[in-house]
DNA sequence: CTCCTTTATCGTTGATCGACGATAAGCGAT
DNA sequence: ATCGCTTATCGTCGATCAACGATAAAGGAG
């Protein structure tokens, strides 16, 4: 029961690539807080047109970061909490490998 | 005395883009592993023309998460550890608001 | 001073991105 | 079945990216 291993480096800088806009950076930040959300929602939040919403949508899904559920004629969105956390260990990994602990 | 205010949504945006590139990737783990490293080390490492490396080397440098010094003829890269510092808690922030406790 | 080494920058080319409007697809209600 | 609402996809266009080779710049060695 290994319920976290970190992230492959493709799959790391898919995910990174994907926060990589700010546009995007403000979706993922908009999901965390709101938990659950749907396609409208977001695109009354951020100045941009619908099909382009749906396009950055269409990223964060595909790099795993987010996951979205049909619910009748609309589309749910939320965090994949079980990717975050690998993200977050694969980065943790990376930025940390025992080796800094010189701050100085 | 705060050594690490978080970064601004663009800074870390574009940090994410840098790492959001396998090249990219892999220079930022070198560099996290040797520690300071010349350029002419690294286009060894990656099967990329020197010149493609140095673009990739100031992406990284202009997004912040690195640093180099000329010494003599040669540049001499290292990760900025203070950055590094603001760029993991800032994803520390962004990604657990005390929010996704629940792993189920 | 001249050559060699090392790295940054320039210029180019093809690929990918980001934005949009228009359209299609799916569902609920009438 | 038809209409209306919501979202995804398509097609397009300009902008940016990623790669390269060639060239320039700067320092050390002879």
């Amino acid at each position: 029961m290994r319920p976290s291993p970190p992230l492959e480096d493709e799959q790391l800088a898919e995910a990174c690539k994907a926060l990589g806009h700010p546009a995007r950076l403000a979706i993922f930040r908009h999901l965390m807080a709101e938990d659950r959300c749907v396609c409208g929602r977001i695109v009354e939040i951020v100045p941009l047109a619908q099909s382009t919403v749906s396009q950055h949508l269409k990223v964060l899904r595909e790099a795993g970061l987010v996951s979205g559920e049909v619910e009748g004629p609309r589309t749910c969105y939320c965090i994949d909490k079980a990717f975050l956390a690998r993200f977050r260990r694969t980065l943790d990994r990376l930025a940390d490998p025992a080796v800094i602990t010189e701050p100085a």
